[in-house]
DNA sequence: CGGTGTGGTATAACGAAGTTACACGCTTAC
DNA sequence: GTAAGCGTGTAACTTCGTTATACCACACCG
């Protein structure tokens, strides 16, 4: 139905050849040997997330990628298959930045707290890289000369493995909140949705500048939205509150232990 | 800082020619006469924007839009300036189609049913065209070929007089809200921001397939956080589930006297 | 009533960018 | 040592944004 554009009735069988280096490079966990020895995929990957961040989206080009990684336009269709693949990865890349983020995020008696500083975490993540958070959760992340996407992807239904890495963190910690007795007995996984929506809604709208009007958009929206929910979740007010404020005080113990994108010399 | 992307040093004069026809046409107010003289603009917009639903964001191109309006490339840029022109205007669009919709939101005497209307009217819109919906709230929507946008969009950061409108709905029934004495007293539009971030997040993981394991995420999610951020608000549980209900008799009764894109024959 | 001018449109070309074909070189296995 | 295969660079091909230019219709003016 929403294949490509035009006039352009080709190009349905593309993927019969086997074998292909571009089956979303599992060499990335390990990758605790040489850090230059055969890295060519993260190398792009960590390049093109740089230009997202200092450029913006429209700087992706297979050219741009290339000259950043200071190999040809070839890598990005060897190693990925073209760009639409390029940003698949370099979406799950963020998501395995965001994992790592939660994993710092220690878990306390305290599940709101914990909960509230992966909020934060995830907010700090969101303004590091703006674009690639809009990439990670943004409709138009499938698309950018989008593909139907042939082959294995029936299931990735806007999940990835390294997604799933994240929203466990989540999902734990929601669990770890319904069994404290804190709030009403309910499924773990509503509470991680409505959690998640908000927090995402108020980073995406933050991101989009739709908050100008405040002056601190965490003290103004996210906190005490976070406390009226947890209210709304069965928690008693005050120790709500303060459940958020040592979530804060978590977040700021923690919050210069996690990845950053270092832009290195050409 | 984050200008064109390789060599190309031109293009910064660009934007000295006065009285261009491209201001963002004004003529689309009125439109009460007759609707195929001189509506070129209004159906390239409609264009882009059935275009955007039928086959997402990669089909909008400069050819796309010109032979779906049954014209040449040249409409682009006579009457837009560019590619990134048209797709603002076809967020503006977007917007005062949302802004429609929620005039169609009756006003009652329950403010917390009518702002339960507005979000499913809300979800409503956002799931006729999904890609449509992701333009109007995305970072992305501000690139598409990114452009710094060089003239009289200083003040435009991510609003819209048409946005201003849909936003005007909200608000005054936030205003309504607080002044109905059900929640505690506080500013409308902190609960503006947290109505809006809950709904707009939930609508967004929907969209993006985050919520595939939920058969019903109105009533798994929506639903029950709006109830529950109600609740936090300062509103007694069973009045806010009744109100919930009363919204969402309210959006089933008028649902249908809104908008629609119909696919118009090529 | 004919000339002139302006605005909207089409055609065609230019340049940028995604993609591919192909050839070269390096590594590795036999 | 040789051959196979993977990775890479070069150079084309194709698509698409954009622009230059010509054409056409209408309005205005003589």
């Amino acid at each position: 139905m929403q294949s490509v554009s035009s006039a352009n009735p080709d190009e349905p069988a593309a993927a019969g050849t086997p074998g292909q280096p571009w089956s979303q490079e599992e060499t990335m966990d390990g990758m605790a040997g040489d850090p230059t020895r055969d890295g060519v995929p993260e190398r792009v990957v960590q390049a093109t997330i740089r230009l997202l961040a200092e450029q913006g989206p429209s700087a992706i080009k297979a050219r741009t990628v290339a000259s950043a990684s200071g190999l040809s336009t070839m890598v990005v269709y060897h190693h990925f298959g073209g760009i639409a693949e390029l940003i698949r990865a370099v979406v799950d890349q963020g998501f395995k930045e965001l994992d790592k983020a939660f994993s710092q995020v220690p878990v306390t008696e305290d599940p709101l707290a914990d909960l509230y500083a992966m909020a934060l975490t995830t907010r700090r993540v969101a303004r590091e890289n703006p674009h690639l958070y809009d990439l990670m959760f943004g409709l138009s992340t499938r698309r950018a000369t989008y593909r139907p996407l042939p082959d294995s992807d029936v299931r990735f239904s806007g999940r990835s493995p390294a997604f799933h890495g994240a929203y466990l963190h989540l999902a734990e910690a929601c669990a770890r909140l319904v069994s404290s007795g804190r709030v009403r007995q309910q499924e773990p996984e509503a509470i991680g949705a409505q959690l998640w929506s908000f927090v995402h809604g108020c980073i995406t709208l933050e991101l989009a500048e739709h908050f100008v009007e405040f002056d601190d958009p965490v003290a103004q929206v996210l906190q005490p939205m976070g406390v009226n929910l947890a209210v709304g979740l069965g928690d008693n007010r005050e120790r709500a509150q303060a459940s958020h404020e040592a979530g804060a005080r978590l977040y700021d113990s923690i919050k210069d232990g996690a990845s950053r994108h270092e832009p290195l010399a050409p």
